[in-house]
DNA sequence: CTAAAAATAGGACGAATGACCTAGAAGCGT
DNA sequence: ACGCTTCTAGGTCATTCGTCCTATTTTTAG
């Protein structure tokens, strides 16, 4: 097989796998049996474990790039544009439900490992963040856009982890409904400060 | 030394470990060491690894009742206690911008190595939960107050989560502050819908 | 067709881990 | 002082993991 195929392969285990069961109690014995590959021809393709993390972090960077492109040229309002990202949480419930947000939970492994990749897996966040914050200001707030962004990331991370603690459908339903009718007061212009609660 | 000494003194060392490493990336050799005691004793005291978690979440379980006893105790109105609970975040702004809520991040491990704990862990944030839920039907919203309480918790570990991934101070101040006006507008009676955004 | 290059398979390694066992030390009641 | 229980120390074992090496197969280029 060409070695790009065969390295696409394993990258794209290798996010599955960190995603649903963790960075560090993912082996590579378990990526390799998901490709179907032996495991000493692992090292042809990655010489370490960490290199497999920037890859499966630049995989997602790209995923998410392209999937905010797609809503730009899909969406025609901010307003809509942002409705999108918010409701991934209802898109992805299941998975989210049993596993949590991808971006955080990550995030939050790297954090307690002290691992170096912290500060690439939090790209991702801002990634989101300055996306969001060019929505909301689109939308008319330039001087509290990036506030609103970290507001609306902020609501999707606490979603998440309770989703996925207390497993409750109604409660993602719940609070994306809270965030619609919060972003249409947005849009209206109808909330007043910069505070969204 | 005493048995339930020696007994409490690794549950403490595995509670903060496991806070600061996470469960799974923390070995006896390293609680051992934290104590000081040989790694062979360790089976004296614990016979398996999820002895201790067990014995971490029933301790953390004791600890967060006695702080919401505690608060209740200290705090006079439900307002007031409400804002206790919302002001850990900038209490523990250090820890939980370097290692995120340990109730959150334990929750989502246990998740992901689809432990059979988890649901002994969800236990911490039900306790949030019922606690906050009887303060807000305390200020009068008896009709909504378990939705009010999953929204306090839901705004805490967002806030955790971003502060963990991004560390930034004025983020955590500025969404407590936000916090801590929707409080006084549903204290007040000012807020109208059941939807906190 | 042949030789070089790319890709694969499988094994070996040292280290770390959870788990277990046993001998001995320490504490304590009688 | 004695004996029993409680507690501790150190070693051992099997397993897993990341890493590395080498021989072999497959693919590709001239």
């Amino acid at each position: 097989m060409a070695a790009t195929d065969t390295r696409r392969q394993i990258v794209e285990a290798a996010d599955r796998r960190f995603y649903e069961q963790g960075f560090e109690a993912t082996s590579f014995a378990d990526i390799a049996a998901d490709v179907g590959l032996s495991r000493g021809n692992f090292y042809y393709h990655f010489k370490a474990k960490d290199e497999i993390l920037d890859a499966v972090i630049a995989l997602r960077l790209d995923n998410t790039k392209a999937m905010l492109e797609g809503w730009e040229a899909e969406a025609a309002t901010p307003r809509e544009r942002i409705g999108r990202f918010v409701h991934i949480l209802i898109a992805n419930q299941t998975k989210i439900m049993a596993f949590g947000c991808p971006v955080g939970t990550l995030s939050n492994e790297l954090a307690k490992l002290d691992h170096v990749a912290r500060r690439d897996a939090a790209e991702l966040f801002i990634l989101f963040r300055r996306w969001l914050a060019r929505q909301f200001a689109e939308l008319g707030r330039t001087a509290d856009a990036d506030e609103l962004a970290m507001h609306v990331l902020m609501h999707s991370q606490g979603v998440a982890t309770l989703a996925a603690a207390l497993g409750e459908e109604n409660f993602v339903r719940r609070e994306v409904e809270a965030m619609d009718a919060w972003l249409d007061a947005i849009a209206a212009g109808t909330e007043p400060a910069s505070s969204p609660d």
